[in-house]
DNA sequence: TTTTATAATATTGTATACAAAATTAATAAA
DNA sequence: TTTATTAATTTTGTATACAATATTATAAAA
């Protein structure tokens, strides 16, 4: 990791981010600069920055006397912010139907395409690391799509929600069920947006990305049914209230 | 105006949002810390904190090399934004159409309903400060409607955006043709909207307020096509770019 | 023992100092 | 004159000091 050529606020917000997220801090109790700026290697004034950053992501908050505290979030909490995930792209999607994607852009996405068949017909199971990395690829090319600067930043805002992001399940320990049989139909899905924003089918388009953002949701609710014990494997799970 | 009680911070950001919104800087340039602080009667460190809170509301931009800029809208992006507006706020009215909204709730909405027929009905031609007020009764509403503190909060963002919210076309300066036609247009629109709701019809209540949306659009169209000398009197107008 | 009041401690909000970096101005070379 | 280089100046990023506030601990009263 090259922590050198980064700035004290970049290292306070990856650190805090990651320390957050992987459930260092026991839920509700407040952080405090001090001891969280000693543990990360810098001063107040950064780390004081960053909380500010993670609040309005929503990963902390407020607490009205002063100082943050983590939030915590509930079951629904994380089903909506899947959907308004998939709200958001899916208007990504519509607008590109409508407003046309140029020859180049498409050409990206179907080479991301072509990247996760690979992955998925490799000839030793699953290719992961390269799964994960063209199914990023795809989806950040979608928002690129909707040629609106907002719609982009709003989609990976919402997808810095803990476990809105598309690729928030995907992880090599969570062994879930038919896994492959589920990236396979997971592709499908891409290729059929792939088409509908090609044949400026605008409601096809808008349809088939909010459908293709509840695999989110199912992969969620197994883990959270079934397989309640890899809460440490998955970053942002230990934030949701076990209730 | 009570600047007492207030925290630097809000001071700060309420002040330099209004300088922004306002069209004190001439857009593009930088922002001076220690200038902007003396201007608004604080130090650095509470200025810089309300500086970043309006990068992440879209209002500023962070410049590379450091510091900030006034961030310039074309008109692509203040109807984009509308566009987002109003996919959120249909998405909050699909919710409370598939999830049920509290009686109580939907009579807090019909009250402000009727506060607008009210406000539009008024003796002497129209009672603007009412039609405002209950309008944006009404909008916060519906977000409440959708039971996620989630999508309220998405809603409150993207209407904190210059020109996005659903008032910000309400300016008594502004002298829109047919003017109250096209309030009286918007009013039954909101009783559509609250009908779908209680029928429990998720597409038409989504459907409903995007057209609803754009309403802002068509006067956000006139005020810069017909009425380019306004600038000043709207809030935000300044920051569009006026080619 | 429980509750209330008071003191001690810890924590935040704000201002400011200082160094690193970037911008601007000035100077020299082409 | 224009371009390149260096010096001067500004501006930011970061650390830290200090006061105001909130929290916790302690002691006194019911």
């Amino acid at each position: 990791m090259s922590d050198r050529n980064l700035s004290q606020l970049d290292r306070a917000l990856l650190g805090l981010r990651s320390l957050v997220m992987n459930g260092e801090f026991s839920g509700g109790q407040r952080l405090p600069e001090v001891a969280v700026a000693k543990q990360l290697g810098t001063s107040r004034t950064p780390l004081r920055q960053a909380m500010d950053r993670l609040v309005a992501e929503g990963l902390l908050e407020r607490i009205e006397t002063g100082g943050c505290r983590v939030a915590t979030f509930t079951r629904d909490d994380i089903a909506d912010a899947i959907e308004v995930r998939g709200v958001i792209e899916g208007t990504a999607a519509r607008m590109a139907a409508e407003r046309g994607v140029s020859a180049e852009l498409l050409g990206q996405a179907n080479d991301a395409l072509e990247g996760i068949d690979r992955a998925i017909k490799a000839l030793d199971g699953l290719d992961f690391e390269c799964y994960v990395r063209h199914n990023a690829e795809f989806h950040a090319l979608l928002a690129k799509f909707s040629g609106s600067t907002l719609v982009q930043r709003e989609i990976e805002r919402v997808s810095m929600l803990p476990l809105a992001s598309p690729s928030a399940f995907l992880s090599e320990q969570a062994a879930i069920p038919n896994f492959v049989d589920s990236l396979r139909y997971a592709q499908r899905q891409h290729r059929a947006i792939v088409e509908a924003i090609t044949n400026h089918e605008g409601a096809r388009a808008e349809a088939l990305v909010r459908e293709h953002a509840r695999l989110a949701l199912i992969n969620f609710n197994y883990l959270t049914d079934v397989q309640p014990t890899l809460v440490n494997d998955v970053p942002g799970l230990a934030l949701v209230a076990s209730t």
